[in-house]
RNA sequence: GAGCCCGUAGCUCAGUCGGCUAGAGCACUUGACUUUUAAUCAAGGGGUCCUGGGUUCGAGCCCCAGCGGGCUCACCA
């Protein structure tokens, strides 16, 4: 491999470092006593002794202003920044000055993890600074890092922004963007909070297979692969739905799973091939009550992950505070378009696409006719949280008929700015009804639909011992963390996308795997 | 899947109409400097111009093909 000149030095650096008869990557522990956030925060010179006079942190350099005999630098630990203070005299108090001379100023590099102790004072510039007595290298870099500048007006230059470079090599995207960081840690607390949320009610958190031989619970094309021993065809799961209603026929009251579904479909802004979903399935509720415990949830979590429910979203202002609107998909249709289709038959359906220049092809169905209409002329609109509710029959295979709307299923979906984040019905749990549906599916599939939802036996027979009535919810979580963090590319809230394999890589790989055989 | 745009130093980017040895800032190297903060000052080194063809006396630039990425649209929950 072709070392760059950069790269070149540090190897030097890190040999010369091992002859002066430092390790440059230490085994023992390196005991931490404060971080550069809390230091910031809490660092007070009132009274007789200020606090902090004996810190000990690690981090990685990130910058060095050297003035000869006394140096500023930066510390970078799993908190924040901080400066510190590096004097030749204060680390170096004997004759020797090597540690000084040689170590700090030549041999350390940006992107080192070093650990350092002292005490917090204020520069005469009123930096919060750690004024160094002793100072271990903990981690030598071989490689450099992108260096992002900011001055006082908070202005950054050399940004490391290309998304290809930040997607690729997500670790030096999060060392030097702590914008990134933030993402990530509001994604975190987003599923936690969501998790003490259910945790909180009495819900059972579980997990269901991933690899599954049938792939149900939704219309999407699967990932395929195969188990050796077995000997037969498993399918990465599209959605853990009936594996989760087996559980409340099991007898669990509330059961929730957050996890990773595989869609093998195409990849945009907002589809990842694999994604987290939260599904959640309680007995002796309705989707009425469902709505409800949404509202409660969102709310919950978007103060928990913004500390406000009034979170921005381009340029606008969402608020998560309950109740949410509801709408039934006909009476939004007809607010939107100002057609009433309730009582149209197909054909009066096609017609009113025609007229509100809604494409259509001959294939589809009256349901999706619907689907189509609403989705060209309603969602777009539906920017503050939006219920919409009580879908065409033909769409939703798992839901319960309405109880009083013939045609329909009690199933709503939730929109914000314009897209659906969640999803729940009153789940079906007449495994002869169930049954009908399953067939009606397998019909679709004859006709050449890839994405039909196939025929779940095992499932039937688990409904047939008897589910009571539930509902169920499904969110995207990715979609949901984009919302809360302001952000427009499911990318940006996946640490590790996927990304089509860079030539070169893929090359260099195989190259790795001939000298290893 | 279609259209548009992009790919030049470790990073961010210039590069004129096709014309000298391909440039800048940061980063790096050497030297000066004991409270700096985009530290400063002086000197210096660093390039598979995404890849492969072609046109041309001459290609970073023009043409063709490919690879990778971004955006928009389509498809898809």
């Amino acid at each position: 491999m072709q070392l760059s000149e950069q790269e070149t030095i540090r190897r030097e650096n890190l040999q010369k470092l091992r002859d002066l008869g430092i390790d440059p990557y230490p085994a023992e522990k390196f005991e931490i006593t404060a971080y550069s956030r809390e230091i910031k925060e809490e660092f007070s010179e009132e009274g007789e002794a200020p606090n902090f006079q004996q810190v000990s942190l690690a981090g990685r350099l990130m910058s060095t202003r050297v003035m000869g005999k006394a140096s500023f630098a930066e510390l970078q630990d799993s908190a924040g920044r901080i400066q510190i203070y590096v004097a030749r005299d204060e680390i170096c108090p004997g004759e020797d000055k090597e540690l000084y001379n040689t170590v700090f100023k030549k041999l350390l590099d940006i992107g080192d993890f070093i650990g350092v102790k002292g005490f917090v004072f204020r520069t005469r510039m009123g930096e919060i600074t750690v004024h160094v007595k002793e100072l271990t290298v903990l981690s030598k870099s071989l490689r450099p890092l992108p260096i992002v500048k900011r001055d006082e007006e908070g202005n950054v230059y050399d940004a490391f922004t290309d998304p290809e470079q930040r997607y690729r090599q997500r670790y030096v995207d999060l060392v030097v963007n702590p914008h990134v960081r933030d993402i990530f840690l509001k994604r975190s607390r987003l599923i936690s909070a969501m998790r003490r949320f259910f945790d909180g009610r009495g819900w059972l958190e579980v997990e269901t297979p991933i690899l599954q031989p049938i792939h149900g619970g939704a219309a999407a094309r699967p990932f395929r692969t195969h188990h050796n021993t077995l000997d037969m065809p498993l399918y990465l799961r599209i959605a853990n739905e009936l594996y989760l209603k087996r559980l409340i026929v099991g007898g669990f009251e509330g059961v929730y799973e957050i996890g990773k579904m595989f869609r093998n479909e195409g990849m945009d802004r907002t589809h990842n091939p694999e994604f987290t979903s939260m599904e959640i399935y309680v007995a002796y509720k309705d989707y009425n009550w469902m709505m409800e415990m949404v509202e409660q949830c969102l709310e919950y979590v978007a103060l928990e992950v913004t500390g406000t429910t009034q979170v921005e979203y381009e340029g606008k202002v969402i608020d998560y505070a309950g109740p949410y609107r509801r709408l039934t998909m006909f009476e939004a249709i007809e607010q939107y378009t100002g057609v009433d289709i309730s009582g149209m038959d197909e054909a009066a359906l096609r017609d009113a696409c025609r007229k509100l220049h809604v494409e259509v092809d001959p294939t589809m169905g009256k349901g999706k006719l619907i689907d189509e209409i609403f989705g060209e002329k309603v969602e777009d609109h539906l920017i503050q949280p939006t219920y919409i509710i009580d879908y065409p029959i033909e769409m939703t295979p798992l839901a319960k008929k309405h109880r009083s709307r013939e045609g329909l299923v009690e199933r709503f979906e939730l929109f914000v700015n314009g897209k659906e984040i969640a999803n729940a019905y009153s789940e079906l749990n007449d495994p002869i009804d169930q049954r009908q549906r399953f067939e009606d599916q397998l019909r679709l599939a004859e006709r050449g639909d890839e994405e039909a939802m196939a025929l779940d036996e095992d499932f039937l027979r688990s409904l047939e011992y008897g589910m009571p009535p539930t509902s169920g919810l499904g969110i995207g979580i990715d979609r949901l963390a984009m919302l809360l963090t302001n952000q427009h590319s499911i990318q940006e809230v996946l640490f590790f996308p996927q990304m089509r394999p860079k030539a070169s890589l893929h090359e260099r790989q195989q190259d790795k795997e001939q000298i290893s055989e």
